[in-house]
DNA sequence: TCTGGGGTCCTAGGACCC
DNA sequence: TCTGGGGTCCTAGGACCC
């Protein structure tokens, strides 16, 4: 029976964005990093037609589409969305497993539909497959005013193919005994774990199709592209793949990262911005509810050269100082002559406690202790070699002052407010609307919602008191 | 105005243990 | 005591996905 089901939602972000910004329908609109060195998530079927596409450097679709609403994302409001979407997906089966905001599984099998699908025929159980597909196309339609598109089939894969089939706004079934003759004229291309460097070892072995690779056999596909890989994808391309919808996978890392506008270069300004990112990895952990044993730091230099450094501790650890040290650590590690253009901090090896969890704590904490020492001691000695008259970790006393603060580097000026493309804003006489567009003192808001006709435009000086960041609204009302 | 951010999985070598 | 073999952990890098 078919009733594994893809849900793909149709360029979701910039789908969202024309949902909610009524003079954005039927435009090129482009969602992604607007500053100098920001790619493309996501560009609506408009700016496509340009060449934009996701990933591509934002430089260059201005280039392509110079008209197009350059959008900086607003990911609350798509989680939002996604939860309504995700909810739905629920009502047809506890198994459902999200890929990304926009995209999940479903096993119908496991849900109401379940009984009456294994009772079916293959032609009827084909029939009502396609019918609940269709319904939740409606539902989610009339509860987020977006389009989706889905596939249904015999395994991940298959469903997966069809949705991208489907894609936009439609349904596509592989019935069951069909899926060899679907696969077999694709590109490899079109499998998932094929990407541009097995593409690459294929095309040299003159594998162009899926029907190459299936007649390729396991063994070549092995001695081209190592055991898993070769075994994996020679399974894919018969169209085998018994996969089972895993819902709530625990996350096995959490990590951020940062692109500079400008490389940075100086070892202090280097140092200060790990534990800025230390700090933030410490408060996704948190949130999460998580801790973790293994510290990653990353950094990719001027020439885009990219590596990494890890640690692992004793023990689990949520501590900011231990993390924030530990990373600081290993950037002294690294070579960062030419300039750094980005820098990122992570945490594997997740184990499952947090600070509320005394007992854990309790002994996480006599680890910590004995890592702290070994820590101090080597980040002493580490910045005796550099001979930094930083504020050296002592190996006892009190805990360490802010080391941004002792550095003092980044005392701002008293914030000017600053106002993003496609952020939702508030004025005081006029209401709600988004930010079109912001410079020299000025800012451009756009006054309408997504149950408005598209609104008028108005312009206000940057620190106007009326105007306010807003929540964003719901895409129906 | 060349190349984001957050993940997953795999490979391979060396350390270490039995 | 001229050289084993397997298992596990750690580290680093790379491919891939959305």
């Amino acid at each position: 029976m078919p009733s594994i089901i893809h849900l793909d939602m149709d360029a979701f972000f910039a789908a969202v964005e024309q949902a909610a910004k009524p003079s954005l329908r039927g435009k090129p609109v482009v969602v992604g990093g607007l500053g100098g060195r920001g790619v493309v998530s996501t560009a609506s079927y408009e700016a496509r037609r340009f060449g934009v596409h996701s990933a591509m450097p934002m430089a260059q679709a201005r280039r392509l589409c110079p008209n197009a609403a350059f959008l900086a994302g607003r990911f609350p409001a798509y989680r939002e969305v996604s939860d309504i979407v995700m909810g739905l997906l629920r009502e047809l089966s506890p198994l459902v497993e999200p890929l990304s905001l926009d995209e999940a599984f479903v096993d119908l099998e496991a849900g109401p539909y379940g009984p009456a699908l294994a009772a079916a025929g293959p032609q009827e159980g084909a029939q009502l497959v396609l019918a609940i597909a269709e319904d939740l196309r409606a539902d989610i339609e009339a509860r987020t005013a977006l389009t989706g598109s889905v596939g249904a089939a015999g395994s991940k894969l298959m469903a997966k193919i069809a949705s991208e089939q489907a894609k936009p706004d439609g349904l596509v079934l592989i019935g069951i005994g069909s899926e060899r003759a679907v696969l077999s004229p694709l590109p490899v291309r079109a499998l998932p774990g094929v990407g541009p460097a097995t593409e690459q070892v294929l095309r040299r072995a003159g594998l162009l199709t899926v029907a190459d690779l299936a007649a390729a056999g396991e063994g070549e596909l092995v001695q081209l592209l190592g055991r898993a890989h070769g075994a994996g994808l020679y399974a894919t391309s018969i169209g085998l793949d018994e996969r089972p919808v895993v819902p709530d996978r625990d996350a096995k890392s959490v990590s951020v990262e940062d692109t500079f506008e400008v490389d940075l270069a100086d070892r202090d300004h280097i140092l200060h911005q790990v534990d800025v990112l230390a700090a933030r990895c410490v408060q996704r952990l948190h949130t999460a509810g998580r801790s973790g044993r293994t510290i990653v730091l990353k950094v990719r230099r001027f020439d885009f050269s990219t590596l990494t450094r890890s640690e692992t501790l004793r023990a689990p650890t949520d501590d900011e100082a231990v993390i924030a040290e530990t990373a600081r650590r290993l950037a002294a590690q690294v070579d960062t002559t030419g300039g750094v253009r980005l820098l990122g901090v992570g945490v594997s090896q997740l184990a499952d406690y947090t600070q509320e969890d005394l007992f854990a704590q309790a002994a996480a904490e006599a680890q910590a202790e004995a890592e702290a020492e070994a820590q101090a001691q080597a980040a002493a000695r580490a910045e005796a070699a550099v001979e930094e008259g930083e504020t050296a970790t002592g190996s006892e006393g009190p805990p360490e002052p802010e080391p941004t603060a002792v550095r003092g580097e980044d005392v701002e000026p008293p914030a000017i407010r600053h106002w993003r493309p496609g952020q939702d804003v508030t004025h005081a006489q006029y209401g709600p609307g988004w930010v079109q567009g912001s410079g020299v003192g000025r800012v451009t808001v756009r006054f309408e919602t997504p149950y408005s006709l598209p609104g008028r435009v108005r312009t206000f000086a940057i620190d106007d008191p009326e105007l306010e960041p807003a929540d964003p609204l719901p895409l129906r009302a």
